[in-house]
DNA sequence: CCTCTATCTAGACATCTGTCAAGATAGAGG
DNA sequence: CCTCTATCTTGACAGATGTCTAGATAGAGG
């Protein structure tokens, strides 16, 4: 299920795009992250996963948690863990994921913003 | 150019996705803003507005910055001010961007991640 | 080996998105 | 009022994205 090695660059962790102009670089792989979750049915996924008990859970119970078909949540977990935000591992007939924690993490940095934007 | 009002829920600030359930709405609103960021355009543009002296930037600037056509650079500002990260004010003949801090802060607060995701 | 359930893959299709060229609008300064 | 520059709007188009149906794969338990 790991099919992908963290995808973030952790050197973020302290540089908020508040503080320095990205590099070309840095901004696609962001936006690639970003990506990921921006969409309503992500969004959830993973506030599903990563609030259940345990800090996992399984398809059979997100799938429950939507008007939509399996294959379709299957797409959206896909597209999940291609971009290191969860990761899934089967136990038996079941598959559950979890969160990757220091993605999560890096995106959040990435984001802070100082009360005082910039003092001239 | 404020043609909109703060778009995400500030009450999100203390209720990360990693703590409970996102509500359909809630992800639904979030997906929004979060979409107007994953773009590495976008996100190039946000930190060269946000780190630029003054905390402003005119589009003149921002144009130069990147090898795409000004029509271009206006759809992203435009996709960024209708989603409530930054906002624009024309002086003169010149329109400068800033940060709206509070949007930024919404979503940095959104994926705050414990160190130890949930035990149980 | 067979079947049942859980999950994923493949392919199709409508919709959304990023980009550009062409033209519109808004001040500045004659 | 005219022109020049900065910025935005419109319309078009290729490529990406979300969803579905149909079919494949993987364990569990006879």
């Amino acid at each position: 299920m790991s099919k992908q090695l963290p995808v973030v660059d952790q050197s973020l962790c302290c540089a908020p795009v508040t503080r320095a102009p990205l590099t070309e670089q840095q901004s696609v792989e962001l936006a690639r992250v970003f990506k990921a979750i921006a969409d309503p049915v992500r969004l959830r996924l993973l506030s599903l996963i990563a609030s259940h008990a345990g800090g996992e859970a399984c398809v059979y119970d997100l799938t429950g948690a939507f008007e939509l078909t399996g294959p379709t949540i299957s797409h959206h977990l896909k597209v999940l863990r291609e971009a290191g935000v969860i990761d899934g591992e089967r136990r038996g007939t079941w598959v559950y994921y979890r969160v990757l924690p220091d993605t999560l993490r890096t995106l959040s940095a990435v984001l802070v913003t100082p009360e005082v934007v910039a003092v001239g």
